[in-house]
RNA sequence: AAUGAUAUAGCUCAAUGGUAGAGCAUCAGACUGAUACUCUGACGGUUGAAGGUUCAACUCCUUCUAUCACUGCCA
């Protein structure tokens, strides 16, 4: 071959070794990450991963269920990729770690979204059959678990998908049953009658969880209550309260004032004609608001006569007495009555709030002497009247809140009565926060109805533990025992477990698991419970045939006979209660029937991971329901993340027009492109997204896939019988295998702490800094032109396996598709997936501090040289920096000696580079410095010699070997060689 | 209103109390053998504000401001 290697037209390209590869450049993400997700789908991947890691040691992620209606949206994407990941990176660490997804299928919002089907075509829920509707929910409820599972696997996520986990399953109603039915049996479940969050709109009572403030205009009136029996200094006086909702007067039953405010009597000096605090008047006002109602009540001049003792005020008069409200009004000491708002008096209605029942409860005798007995009931479910309701009940009774979720007339209608007897004082509007149904977003009301409440403080038994403590006192100390990622979760949590009520657990409505018990009509007993003897058939009575239908079963005619029969002595003495659990019971009682239940899980998980919201929804849930049932939490551990906000900072919201949705993302760069950026920010605090955002996560991506790409395309010339030993190879190749091992570490300890943005930048980084710019570029000439047998070739050859082999499995839990396109384009079709490994072992051997110092300083020096050539080559001397051969100055001694062993034309990528140790003096007065003082001096010089047609290297032995008069000596060398191959 | 978190370059993030750094973006240049790629350089900061402790503060303390979350809520 050698007579015809000097042909003059020989193409040297065809003798280097360039690149190799399929892997393309654009990612076309959109189109290709579906091929890869049914790629994964038809091996089974998840499949094979379990078999994998049978045996290893179990990590669980338990999976919060997002709720089965609507298409998911950014917050669920960020979720399901943080867990996704995590899942993957434990596998990856050497955990069995398996992926069981869930939803939330009972409950109010879908019950809404099949009425309203009935509510277009005119018709009423309540006149279809309970078991008919209840089906419809659940064909809703299945439609849209399919749907977001859908959207889920688009994301990239992984896990059991053929086998979720489903909160309406008849196996899961049986045990959320179950789970009732414990409560039911240790005695913690209770009915009491009680004012509660009521929506009108959708005729049930709201947990706290389910409720959000919102602006609203209330009107306010001052109200006056004629003193009846008192000292004689009040003759004729009136006791004013305020109140920002009129309707509740006819519910009024007491005043409360407060014990260590100060009160005085007023009396009107002054005041327009026909004014509804008219001269003369006396009232009985807190005296840090006195001036402030006064003026409210147009008072132009007023007297304050005495001061006032409200505990010798016996009684006063309902502003409406003489029209059907004849009883005594009595005033009672409380703790919450402030003097910041109103009067200093507030007006009690122990049916329509949470301090005025309080107030009820601990005064219940006198109430009962003045011959109140019980609480009030004034409004019913749908937000009228009740019939018996002077004034405002009867046959067209007023209305508090329509079934839109419009104030009705009822307001209107009780200021009208007080105008007309003459107890107004005076009125106004208030724009305040107030409670909405954050499903109906109708505001909802305080309604004293029948629930049933789980009692937190209650000292109760647990089985295996000798001691009863209440639920609250064991979750207090399980949440002690619970690692919390970000720490600031533990006080969160125990803050709210610490202050929250009673659990309300009762809703009046069709879609769910029932509260399955029966009540006695005399006694008001509950079974099964503890003392009925009969508890464990009616029990198992209950489940089995929730286990066959379903809790439909439940509502089937003749349900009650059949569960009771035989079991009570007279099956008319029982009430069965319709009422439907609270949805938060379900999901609260997943670790029952998910990890306690499922082959290959178990309780408590290692983790739950929710966004911070969760503190006061599934967090506290399932550890409540835990705790009254278990003892102690589900879960080991309880990470949350942060809310995703646009970029500018602020909550999304479809209105403003600023949501980033995450099917849009998908469809315009792909999946592992929004993987990206949940990989890049830091989940637990508040993520913003926005395009600017998404356009640098292309970027980077760009730029990373072609680093991945290079490797590619250089390992395409590698096999194994070229590999390099360590102790063989030069220190640029060590170096780097310390920064593998490095890395490595690095790697492993962020995901093991869910610090997926460390790990991530830090890979990043790497991949641009270290490799792209820096050792490849070095190595490209070697890669290229070496001779095939070259051990500096073979030794960077060995050493891009070696990324290669890292880099696809650190990156593969984060960017799932781009990893498995990567491994499978060098590995073959037949390769399996990425997904499959584990993070390789890194030889401990690799780690060198020591070279990486040196090499250090090397990358100092070595930016001078830069800086110089870049001089060069912004005054056109030079344009690429092969045409450069640098005279390198060190004039500090250690220095020198620390970098002088190395090549620095191939470190500067110049063709020829001159170190020289040398004295301040030595150094020429024009050599480029980055600052003075510097102890590395540059002076640029040209190269000299002819430049090699093959690798263009200037240098002065081209032409030396005759047979290669266009080639330096090292290239005509490899060209021989090449051409024997 | 309470509580908590956060505040560093246009954006995303770093910096055991010891000279504020990366990447992306922008701009400028080079290369044309990673080629709609790659490389180099420049620009960019009163570290939210004001005090304090310290030889020294992004870091510790106090107060404020802003954003977000969450809790509560005007009877």
């Amino acid at each position: 071959m050698v007579d015809g290697a000097q042909t003059e037209q020989r193409d040297w390209r065809e003798t280097l070794f360039l690149p190799v590869t399929s892997f393309p450049m654009k990612a076309g993400l959109p189109k290709r990450e579906p091929d890869f997700i049914q790629r994964w789908d038809e091996q089974d991947i998840y499949g094979q991963l379990r078999a994998k890691g049978a045996g290893r040691e179990q990590y669980i992620l338990h999976d919060g269920p997002p709720y089965a209606n609507g298409d998911i949206h950014i917050g669920h994407a960020l979720n399901k990729t943080l867990k996704d990941v995590v899942v993957r990176s434990r596998n990856m660490l050497g955990f069995d770690s398996p992926f069981i997804h869930g939803w939330d299928c009972h409950g109010l919002p879908i019950e809404w979204k099949v009425e309203e089907k009935y509510r277009q075509k005119g018709q009423n829920k309540d006149g279809v059959p309970v078991n008919e509707f209840r089906a419809e929910c659940r064909e809703f409820a299945d439609i849209w678990v399919d749907r977001q599972k859908a959207e889920m696997q688009r994301l990239g996520v992984h896990g059991e998908w053929d086998a979720s986990y489903l909160t309406m399953t008849f196996d899961a109603e049986k045990v959320i049953a179950g789970e009732l039915l414990k409560f039911a049996k240790n005695g913690s479940l209770y009915q009491d009658f009680k004012p509660v969050m009521w929506s009108v709109v959708e005729k049930t009572a709201l947990a706290e969880a389910e409720v959000e403030y919102e602006e609203h205009e209330s009107p306010t009136i001052f109200v006056k209550f004629p003193v009846v029996k008192a000292n004689s200094e009040l003759d004729g006086a009136k006791v004013v309260i305020w109140t920002t909702t009129p309707w509740t007067i006819p519910g009024n039953r007491a005043i409360s004032y407060g014990k260590h405010l100060s009160y005085g009597l007023y009396e009107v000096t002054d005041a327009p004609e026909d004014n509804w605090a008219g001269v003369g008047e006396k009232f009985c006002l807190c005296d840090a608001l006195a001036e402030r109602v006064l003026g409210a009540a147009k008072v132009e001049s007023f007297n304050r006569l005495c001061d006032i003792d409200p505990t010798l005020i016996e009684e006063v008069a309902h502003p409406l007495r003489g029209q059907g409200y004849d009883f005594p009004v009595k005033l009672y000491a409380g703790d919450f009555v402030t003097d910041d708002t109103g009067t200093g008096f507030v007006h009690i209605a122990p049916g329509h709030g949470a301090d005025d029942y309080g107030l009820y409860l601990s005064n219940q005798r006198s109430f009962r002497e003045a011959g109140i007995e019980g609480v009030p009931q004034t409004v019913k479910e749908d937000g009228y009247y009740h019939a018996d309701v002077p004034l405002f009940g009867g046959d067209e009774p007023a209305l508090v809140i329509n079934q839109k979720g419009k104030f009705g007339d009822a307001n209107k209608r009780v200021i009208d009565a007080l105008a007309e007897a003459g107890a107004l004082m005076a009125r106004g509007k208030l724009r305040h926060s107030y409670p909405h149904s954050w499903r109906s977003k109708a505001p909802v009301i305080f309604r004293a109805t029948p629930q049933w409440f789980i009692a937190i403080d209650k000292p109760i038994k647990i089985e295996g533990q000798a001691d009863e403590r209440s639920i609250r006192e064991m979750a207090l100390a399980a949440i002690d025992e619970t690692q919390f990622v970000p720490p600031a979760g533990y006080n969160r949590l125990k803050a709210m477990v610490e202050n929250r009520p009673d659990w309300v657990i009762s809703r009046q409505r069709a879609w769910g698991v029932p509260i399955c018990i029966f009540t006695n009509k005399e006694t008001g007993a509950i079974i099964p419970s503890h003392d009925f003897d009969k508890s464990d058939e009616l029990e198992a009575r209950i489940l089995s045939s929730f286990a066959e239908k379903g809790a439909d079963a439940w509502f089937e005619d003749g349900a009650k006979a059949q569960y009771l029969d035989g079991l009570v002595d007279n099956v008319d003495e029982w009430d069965q209660v319709m009422d439907i659990l609270d949805v938060w019971f379900d999901s609260g009682s997943t670790h029952a029937f998910v990890l306690e239940e499922r082959e290959g899980l178990r309780s408590p998980a290692d983790l739950y991971l929710e966004g911070s919201d969760q503190h006061r929804g599934w967090f506290q849930s399932s550890l409540l329901e835990s705790c009254g049932t278990r003892g102690r939490a589900p879960y080991k551990a309880v990470l949350t993340h942060g809310f995703t906000l646009d970029d500018k900072g602020k909550k999304m919201s479809k209105s403003k027009g600023n949501s980033v949705a995450p099917q849009d993302v998908i469809r315009q760069y792909g999946a592992d492109i929004l993987r990206l950026w949940v990989m890049s920010t830091d989940y637990q605090e508040d993520q913003r997204i926005g395009q600017e955002m998404i356009k640098t996560g292309v970027e980077s991506y760009r730029k990373l896939r072609n680093t991945l790409r290079f490797l590619l395309g250089n390992l395409h010339h590698y096999s194994d019988d070229l590999k390099v030993e360590y102790k063989d190879m030069p220190e640029l190749e060590r170096v780097m295998l310390h920064r593998i091992y490095e890395l490595d570490q690095l790697v492993r300890e962020a995901y093991k702490n869910y610090d997926f943005k460390k790990a991530f930048h830090a890979v990043f980084q790497f991949c641009t800094v270290e490799l792209s710019a820096f050792y490849f570029d070095i190595r490209k000439d070697a890669l290229y032109c070496e001779a095939h047998s070259s051990l500096v070739r073979r030794s960077s050859l060995t050493v891009l396996d070696e990324l290669f082999n890292v880099l696809t499995a650190w990156l593969a839990p984060m960017l799932v598709f781009t990893m498995e396109e990567v491994w499978l384009s060098r590995m073959g079709d037949d390769a399996g997936s990425v997904h499959l490994r584990d993070f390789p072992p890194v030889n401990p051997a690799f780690k060198d501090e020591k070279l990486a110092a040196k090499w250090e300083k090397v990358k100092q020096v070595r930016r001078v040289v830069t800086g110089a050539l870049e001089v060069e080559r912004r005054e056109k001397r030079i344009g690429s920096s092969l045409e450069a051969a640098p005279l390198i100055y060190i004039t500090d001694d250690a220095l020198y000696d620390a970098i002088s062993d190395q090549d620095w034309a191939e470190i500067a990528i110049t063709s020829g580079a001159t170190l020289s140790k040398a004295t301040a003096g030595d150094v020429p007065a024009d050599a480029f410095t980055l600052e003075d003082g510097s102890p590395v001096a540059v002076v640029p010089q040209l190269a000299e010699g002819k430049k090699c047609a093959r690798s263009w290297k200037i240098s002065d032995d081209v032409g030396s070997d005759t047979a290669f008069p266009e080639l330096s000596v090292r290239d005509a060398k490899a060209v021989r060689e090449f051409d024997a191959l």
